[in-house]
DNA sequence: TAATGATATTTTAACGATAACATTATAATA
DNA sequence: TATTATAATGTTATCGTTAAAATATCATTA
């Protein structure tokens, strides 16, 4: 700006002023620095301009695990979302550490994100953190794996609703036995277990306790959760198995085809979340339809009136789920 | 900053040197220093900072499609090396689109990223403004999607090769009429093709132009471009088909079952990437394997290796690519 | 006791952009 | 012609941090 200010002999105020179209420039004077600006390749600082103005226009993501397709969704939800207002998208990735998480955080208040979009690691259940950056008034909305009642809005789909519903499906086709591969004791992961033993309770079923297993939220998890109730001493088996999520559901299939079980007939399973894998597998999934791009788009809007509005109340939002009927469940035949 | 020093009666620099942990500062002065910064919340301000060092720390990306497994994949691999050297990560969406790969070009460059990971969008054939950034020296390095010879290093798997030695695998079992979907004629999609051609010209194979039909990355255009093949008048049919990646092949598998035949009996298909679908497909899908982990990683290590050694020679760097052989070929049995 | 050296701290200026205020030039009015 | 309004441009100070130069403090030595 100054080298375009002394090439035309003006100040570089001039110069700000014309680039950003304020009044009281003269046309001429506008159009030459325009064109000079052009010719001398200006590219405008941002970082000087956030310094003044004490906005980036940039928005923190801290994500559990980029390469999951359903993250990986969420955030191409967000990325629309900033892309049309403006606001530039920061990435972190907690891989599922609270250390990690942690320091994210402090990172992405040190760039001077405007606003912070954050789903929680599997191993968070300490929100101090996170709850000291929200007091300080920064703008911060969880999505998918949030943290309720500590002052930031959140943005997730009704898990419990969704695993109750998912529950009932079975139960209505007649399942009686079933086993439960649970995420870790967070947020999504506890919702959804409760939905399972709700459905259960409501229709006087036993739970079983010894086949509710920590699988997490992967498919490693799932294989050797699914592996242990499978080894189980005793010739009982559950007749239908729900897993916390499709990657933990796809582990869980590799270890029921390999004790040689068949599915749907001799063991059902269902997930959640409807990863583009589930319908493509060889029995396609049953699972629960998470809208995962909405989910990042909801929670990119409201953290977006956060920043622009203050006074914007804090609201709990629930996204609707839909249950996805394949054959993995065996109730379609 | 200024607040510390006031609280303390001591100077803005001295507070500095203290928290950056300098030479010469009384070790009373500087743990008292870091004391009361811990206690009054002291976050540094990296804009500022960045300001004064004309370095941001921060490395910028430009993806075709974010919420696409492979780039996933690749995004993750690039964190993981920026997070290793404590670089954050921005990260733009071209969506395909040229113009919009310019704009997030320009963004990150007002955003004063040190560096650039560029992967072009499917139009993308107008190479002006990258050439102009490499010009300039901002440090910028292409992954997948590259293009050569324009001063910026490359990262990527030899596509030429790994399609050339597909092709020939399907010919050693004795397929001789193919078709081939192929992406849009940029870098990667073009390699391929090649690789395509020269293997049935090396083996003195007919090629069929009508047969090859250009399908774009995505499943839709898979899907469609199949259908074409399907419906083109006449009984023969290409006995194989090669798709330009797994979505594209994904998309040609359904219109090939609508169409009621069979795979890979009467049909063979095969991908390009090992997409995570890739093997759990009904008919498992075989496919070149491509380390899409460690293109983003060694795309990211070597363009900090740029950023902080401007001698760093540029080179194109090809990983090895592997034929993951499963049933969608027909060559196992 | 003054000079020297080492350590500790402060002052000043700068990074690039801009808000707020100040100045100049020009035209319109009294 | 003097006065005032208006448009166009300039000056200064600032955002938070830090490099570089300047100054202060104190112990040591000649």
């Amino acid at each position: 700006m100054k080298k375009i200010a002394a090439e035309l002999g003006v100040s570089a105020m001039t110069v700000s002023r014309a680039l950003n179209n304020h009044d009281n420039v003269d046309e001429n004077t506008k159009k030459t620095i325009v064109e000079t600006a052009k010719k001398m390749g200006y590219t405008p600082n941002r970082v000087a301009k956030s310094l003044v103005s004490s906005r980036t226009y940039t928005i923190g993501v801290v994500i559990p695990e980029i390469s999951h397709a359903f993250f990986a969704q969420v955030v191409s939800g967000i990325e629309n979302v900033t892309y049309e207002k403006d606001y530039q998208l920061l990435l972190t990735n907690s891989a599922e550490k609270f250390e990690r998480e942690n320091k994210a955080l402090e990172t992405l208040l040190a760039q001077q994100v405007d606003g912070i979009l954050v789903s929680c690691s599997e191993e968070t259940t300490d929100f101090s953190l996170l709850k000291r950056i929200i007091d300080t008034g920064k703008p911060l909305v969880f999505f998918d794996r949030c943290v309720e009642g500590i002052g930031a809005s959140t943005v997730s789909v009704d898990d419990r609703n969704g695993s109750y519903n998912m529950t009932q499906h079975m139960i209505d086709h007649g399942y009686k036995t079933f086993a439960y591969l649970s995420g870790p004791q967070i947020s999504t992961g506890k919702e959804r277990l409760e939905g399972f033993r709700n459905a259960l309770k409501d229709n006087k079923l036993d739970i079983k306790e010894e086949w509710i297993v920590e699988s997490g939220f992967q498919e490693k998890g799932g294989y050797e959760a699914m592996k242990k109730i499978l080894e189980l001493p005793g010739d009982k088996m559950p007749r239908a198995v729900l897993a916390v999520n499709d990657p933990a559901a796809i582990g869980a299939i590799e270890a029921i085809e390999e004790f040689g079980y068949s599915i749907p007939d001799d063991i059902a399973i269902t997930g959640f979340s409807d990863d583009i894998r589930a319908r493509l597998l060889k029995c396609p999934l049953t699972t629960v339809y998470q809208p995962s791009v909405s989910i990042g788009r909801k929670a990119a809007e409201k953290l977006i009136k956060v920043i622009e509005n203050k006074d914007e109340p804090a609201e709990n939002i629930d996204l609707l789920t839909d249950l996805v009927i394949r054959q993995s469940c065996g109730c379609n035949k």
